[in-house]
DNA sequence: CCAAGAACATGAGTTATTGTCATGATGAAC
DNA sequence: GTTCATCATGACAATAACTCATGTTCTTGG
């Protein structure tokens, strides 16, 4: 029998183009889906999708099930926000800060959402503060917190958004570009552009660059990512940065960009909320609204 | 997580009235319609739906459900129904025969909904046949046979699509009418009416005379079921019928109704089809929409 | 053309979910 | 108060769903 657990899958499936990555979307593995699928083809009687293209391409029969899936699933998130709202805990305060520079890319549609379905509930990002911004969440200033970083702080819960690589920028002629990706010691003849924040938290020193014990030839800093990009463009260094932040500046070839180390360099960003907090619905509601606007605008991101 | 299954459930309940009768609707026992739906509420933080009361009252959570479910499921049935037709098998042919008086009742709405969804197929009751029609579906003279007693035919399948009671129709002001059951003893000084058909083919003989070794004083025949009733009202015997076919007679409370026996004399009626048609996807199709369709016509009818 | 990598399939085994059975509790009807 | 029907519950069983390990196929780059 159709369950919407096959809805879920078959969006995901579309979204990620490829099992694989469908599967870490939905939180399983590649064989569960798989599986799945077979199964459901096998009760439909005629498969869902070609799986020798990438991305995958779906059949009539596919196609339907994902009309379907798009007429079915919001109507059903719908009925579950209706639901958790008749279930009482209704109003509340959602006071935010954002300590990741360039997250208001998706953050911007998520309020807009949000509000469109939680009215009751306040939402804003008070300005002006310079304070820290997680110690006034745990004193209830605040009530969320998006942050790169997490600090082990009684009653904070840190709830994982989604996992992004740090890429270093480096200009188009750079000799470093087109390399598949550089090693610490690549870097000690450079000028290194950071945001002007405390060394411990910037990645590319706390995990690529201290465990192998180099130092760049210089640390410059910047306030703002375009000024990061025209330092960088115009060759007078390179930074790390998240890969959704520079892709706008990689599609216009302003800039190119290279992985850290064979692996990459990969970060959590998380959103950090009071214990108490964690499980009243509109908070559930706008971390999985969050998770699902970041996917849907910020590119080769990854499930935490 | 919500699943389809849910949705069903509650369908069933609203349509039911109580988990017992919910329970067999959807061929589950009533424990696990319990345990299904207190998981639900427990997840959902809210109860659905008030236990203490006939038939059983919704609450708002329970009716959000509801609205959710009639929004979804006829949308998850259409898609079914594009989904069997994409995987083949489209266009056929449905003549049918009706062995049991009476049940254009709902066949004819039955007949009237799949003709909208299966075009490609050609619906028929061919008229005028006075043979036996079960051995005509074997021969591919029909494909499908309303009948009440199946028989064991090689390559004949028979389908339940749902048990009714046998009743007793008596005068309103019969020395039975009134009793909680009759015992065949009862009828050893009535005129029993029955169809023209054989004696082997009608319950109250087969099922509660023959049995108890008892016969009615008379046996007399009637062709339509209105005929019957007007006998049966003006104290000229008494007859037996289905109990959905009782019904009109008695909200017009123009004849009784008493059971045969303390447990009721109860059958099954049957589709039958040949074997290699059974796997057919409007077949399966016309057979769901049949009992769908019988049981929101008719009353107090049970599933098979 | 071969090696390496990526993606999907498959079978066996495990886990978790979902259901059944047997029984108990509760409330309504007589 | 007894009886009957309905729903709840706990222990167990069946089934469905998932993971792990591995195999197959296709693509890519030397």
């Amino acid at each position: 029998m159709l369950e919407l657990r096959h809805l879920r899958t078959l969006i995901a499936l579309r979204d990620a183009g490829s099992l694989v990555e469908a599967a870490e979307r939905v939180h399983l593995t590649q064989s569960a889906l798989s599986h799945q699928i077979k199964d459901l083809e096998e009760r439909l009687g005629s498969p869902l999708f070609l799986r020798k293209t990438r991305p995958v391409e779906f059949t009539r029969a596919g196609t339907r099930l994902l009309a379907l899936a798009e007429q079915v699933l919001p109507q059903v998130r719908m009925a579950e926000r209706d639901l958790a709202r008749l279930a009482g805990n209704e109003q509340g305060r959602l006071h935010m800060a954002i300590e990741c520079h360039s997250c208001f890319q998706w953050l911007m549609p998520t309020i807009d959402h949000f509000r469109d379905h939680w009215p009751e509930v306040e939402i804003d990002i008070p300005g002006g503060h310079h304070f820290d911004p997680l110690p006034a969440l745990a004193r209830e200033h605040l009530d969320l917190v998006i942050t790169a970083d997490p600090q082990p702080l009684a009653g904070v819960h840190y709830e994982p958004l989604f996992r992004y690589e740090g890429l270093l920028a480096v200009a188009r002629q750079h000799r470093l570009a087109g390399r598949p990706f550089v090693t610490p010691v690549d870097l000690t003849e450079e000028t290194l552009i950071t945001y002007p924040v405390e060394h411990a938290r910037l990645d590319v020193f706390t995990q690529f660059l201290d465990p192998a014990g180099v130092k760049p030839r210089e640390v410059r800093t910047a306030e703002l990512t375009i000024m990061m990009m025209q330092l960088v463009a115009s060759g007078r260094g390179v930074c790390a940065l998240p890969n959704w932040a520079l892709t706008e500046y990689l599609e216009r070839d302003y800039v190119k960009a290279v992985s850290l180390g064979a692996e990459g360099v990969w970060s959590t960003l998380f959103a950090a909320i009071r214990e108490e907090t964690r499980e009243l619905p509109w908070m559930e509601d706008f971390l999985r609204t969050a998770r699902e606007t970041s996917f849907a605008v910020l590119e080769g991101i990854k499930p935490a």
